[in-house]
RNA sequence: GGCUCCAUCAUCUAAUGGUUAGGAUUCAAGGUUUUCAUCCUUGCCAUAGGGGUUCGAAUCCCCUUGGAGUCACCA
């Protein structure tokens, strides 16, 4: 009954003119066929149930969003799952929620195929019954057998159309399956707006194919044709690897008397092999990136100019993404997947995060600093050094814990010489000096050591991060100091000195 | 194998007959930084090959080579 909820008040009229009505056994629903093409571009998202949403997924159905909202128009979605599968509902759950994350919406309710049985056995029906398809009782086995004959003769194998116009008694025993009659002569072309105007000669690739099987399930290039026609979708952007199935379908429009959709087939993306992107290919899980601590914007950009450029930019924010994208601009080409430029694009968009979005993100990363009376000094000292969420989390980790361990060539590098002196002094400065609250403040009293004592930056900087940081990498000291406080900053000092004469003992 | 598509730096791409073939990422060098990162500057790197057409070709045509997709009672 879902079917009847999508197509009532969406204004289709009846298109009678070219579908015949005809036979006793059914009666068209006219009121589901689409007529005149609305002038409102119709796109759509048509996955299979795999249970997650997969990277390339997300380009076209990106692709097929942005085109929707540029033409005020509607982005809908479909699950492909004429099979098995019964766990459906939560792949589709898996994507919308894909789709959340990334900041995409679908319109109207969404559509299952396993749900329009009804519908696809009433169009075999009508085929059957204007003679447009016909049963075959060719067993598999003679079908096997056919095929190994042709490939033997070095033939193209394809059904030799022996049930075509068949009159006699059915063979016993078989439940036969529906076949479409394809033209036997001639070309379909198929006008797509990325590869042009591309040519079939039939009888190259086309024969009477199955669009029921013998159980009475629809297969795909059959209920594909018809929910497109039906939803109304006027407008198909999809996969390079669905482009040879086209002829196929354009047969069923043409049988159905549907308008055709204008396609965009668009290249696929491919592996470091240079094969189509699979999920063996690692992180191809679209909510993987999530955990890895990118952002959904960084994501998205990344999607948006893997195929598809707007001259040289390269930063696009959701609004000019809704504005600038146009299909007329995919590249012809397929793109290898190659996330460097994701981790650019990713620190970019952290370092102009505000704050308060990164408090949250990090949550979901096991960091709590909400409360932190010096969150902002941290966060601002810290973004700019993250490429992802995961590795700003880990960076706050390591400034807020007491160190553990200590680099050993480190210690060695720092310690050379005055160090423990300079440290000891620099403690001391820091007890009697008050007021020790900005990054500044730290500042001055490293400033003041060092012009008293006589040495260079270099002579405080070195042990100083090795009690703060266990290393000799890492952010400002300053900042350090002043996110951890004057008490810890003492207790790491204390504690590297004593890790130092311990050392020096051994 | 048949059919179809594709071919510009390592990668993403711009240049729709006239540019020293541009930008971005990566990489390298320098500057900034007490260090690292950021940031800034600079540099390296491409029209797959061969024929045409044209005053002029990355761009149009042909061939070669290479790559990809697809050929099911999968989607």
């Amino acid at each position: 009954m879902l079917y009847y909820l999508f197509f009532t008040n969406t204004g289709f009229n009846a298109r009678i003119s070219s579908i015949k009505l005809m036979g006793p056994l059914k009666i068209l629903d006219i009121s589901e066929v689409p007529s005149q093409r609305s002038s409102m571009v119709v796109t759509r998202f048509a996955p299979s149930p795999t249970g997650y949403l997969h990277i390339g997924g997300l380009r076209t159905a990106l692709f097929s969003y942005l085109w929707a909202r540029r033409n005020n128009g509607k982005f809908v979605l479909r699950i492909e799952d004429t099979d098995q599968s019964r766990n459906n509902e939560a792949a589709a759950k898996a994507i919308v929620d894909a789709f959340e994350w990334v900041g995409l919406e679908h319109d109207d309710i969404i559509t299952y195929q396993s749900q329009r049985g009804e519908i696809y056995a009433r169009y075999i029906r009508q085929l059957l019954d204007e003679d447009k398809a016909y049963y075959c009782y060719m067993s598999k086995e003679e079908l096997t057998a056919l095929r190994e004959e042709q490939t033997a003769n070095k033939e193209r194998p394809r059904y030799d159309g022996r049930y075509r116009d068949f009159t006699g008694t059915p063979p016993e025993g078989i439940e036969p399956v529906v076949r479409i009659k394809t033209p036997t002569e001639g070309t379909i072309t198929v006008n797509d707006s990325i590869k042009g105007e591309v040519v079939f000669n039939v009888d190259d690739i086309l024969d009477d194919f199955i669009i029921a099987r013998s159980d009475g399930s629809p297969t795909y290039n059959f209920v594909v044709a018809i929910d497109d026609a039906l939803m109304g979708i006027n407008e198909v952007i999809r996969g390079d690897d669905h482009f040879s199935n086209t002829p196929k379908q354009l047969v069923v429009y043409e049988a159905l008397g549907f308008d055709v959709p204008k396609f965009h087939h668009v290249p696929m993306i491919h592996n470091h092999d240079g094969k189509k992107l699979s999920k063996r290919d690692g992180a191809t899980d679209v909510m993987a990136y999530k955990e890895m601590g990118y952002l959904p914007e960084a994501l998205l950009n990344f999607l948006v100019r893997l195929g598809w450029s707007n001259g040289d930019q390269e930063i696009f924010s959701a609004e000019e993404m809704r504005t600038l994208f146009d299909p007329a601009n995919i590249n012809k080409s397929a793109s290898i997947y190659n996330t460097d430029k994701l981790d650019w694009l990713n620190a970019h968009y952290i370092k102009n995060s505000d704050n308060a979005k990164l408090v949250g993100l990090l949550e979901a990363h096991g960091i709590l600093i909400d409360g932190h009376d010096k969150k902002e000094i941290l966060l601002d000292e810290v973004k700019e050094r993250a490429k992802t969420i995961s590795e700003m989390a880990a960076l706050i980790k390591e400034i807020l814990e007491t160190p553990g361990i200590y680099d050993e060539k480190g210690m060695k590098k720092a310690f050379k010489g005055e160090a423990v002196n300079v440290l000891n002094t620099f403690a001391a400065k820091l007890n009697e000096t008050k007021a020790l609250h900005l990054p500044s403040d730290y500042h001055d009293v490293m400033a003041k050591v060092v012009e008293e004592m006589g040495i260079g930056f270099g002579k405080i900087g070195m042990p100083l991060r090795m009690a703060l940081m266990g290393k000799l990498s890492g952010p400002g000291l300053d900042t350090v100091m002043s996110v951890i406080g004057l008490e810890e900053t003492l207790l790491r000092i204390n504690k590297v000195i004593e890790r130092d004469l311990q050392n020096s003992a051994e």
